[in-house]
DNA sequence: GTATGGG
DNA sequence: CCCATACAACGCGGT
DNA sequence: ACCGCG
């Protein structure tokens, strides 16, 4: 693979043992849609989780290439501000790394919303909305379609997924001249008025066991630097081996 | 998932 | 040889 | 300074 060599491991382990799929199949996945997600890794720093035995097993979250990484993956190095250390994160800019991180166990692919030539400057700032326990589906439906309708009421179309567990992503692009700080504020700006638009339907509450059963959270704080959102077309860690899905608002 | 060290 | 263990994040806001 | 959260 254009002299990137490593090796595929533990092809047959379960990594979904309700469906049965293995790693092997996850790779495939993967490769099938390499094309529509590498676009989406670009030039941006990755943070890596890891299920090495599979969705239901342990994880772990990784920043740091660490030892024995293949020799030829591009890396970027951030400072990390609160221990003082460099970070060198990976890169994912083509089909080998991306393969290679697969068999790591990185199941979702979470990238910076920021690249590396601009790391201050998000491209985009995104809205979270996560269902709590006892949701509807519908609501969830109904806040996302209330987020489009506030944001189009001021000249802005989002676009929106599905985050491959249980709630909606929406994000819309920016041009790169804000900070996180003013991009965070601006997304909570957004998040207040679509709840005082919606007040039962939704909740700004952090604390999780505080937030109204069945509430939609709208989390916009995940705004910030160093913070990552699952991507377009990522696996998610589920049961079931749900994806992150686009979809169209029509 | 991999590297390392002991039994 | 095989098993056990170590290791793999961090920013923000509230208190 | 520490904790909950994602």
């Amino acid at each position: 693979m254009g002299g990137k060599d490593f090796r595929l491991t533990h092809l047959d382990k379960l990594y979904f043992p309700e469906p049965g799929y293995t790693k092997r199949d996850l790779l495939a996945y993967y490769l099938g849609v390499a094309e529509f997600i590498l676009p989406f890794l670009k030039d941006r720093p990755l943070v890596l989780h890891r299920f090495p035995n599979g969705a239901a097993g342990e994880s772990f979250y990784q920043k740091d290439i660490g030892e024995g990484a293949p020799e030829w993956v591009h890396t970027f190095v951030i400072p990390s501000e609160s221990s003082g250390r460099d970070t060198r994160y990976y890169v994912c800019d083509d089909l080998a790394t991306l393969l290679h991180l697969v068999n790591l166990g990185c199941i979702e692919q979470h990238p910076w919303p920021s690249r590396i030539d601009s790391l201050e400057k998000p491209d985009y700032v995104f809205f979270d909305l996560d269902p709590t326990e006892g949701y509807e589906f519908d609501t969830i439906v109904a806040v996302a379609r209330r987020f489009l309708k506030e944001l189009d009421a001021i000249g802005l179309r989002a676009f929106v997924k599905t985050s491959g567990s249980r709630g909606i992503h929406l994000w819309l692009p920016l041009e790169r001249r804000y900070s996180y700080e003013q991009v965070r504020t601006f997304a909570e700006i957004v998040a207040r008025v679509v709840h005082d638009a919606m007040p039962e339907e939704t909740t700004l509450e952090r604390m999780v066991d505080k937030r109204p059963k069945g509430s939609i959270s709208l989390d916009y704080l995940q705004n910030s630097f160093g913070k990552p959102l699952a991507t377009v077309y990522t696996a998610r860690p589920r049961p079931s081996a749900t994806v992150a899905t686009p979809l169209s608002p029509a």
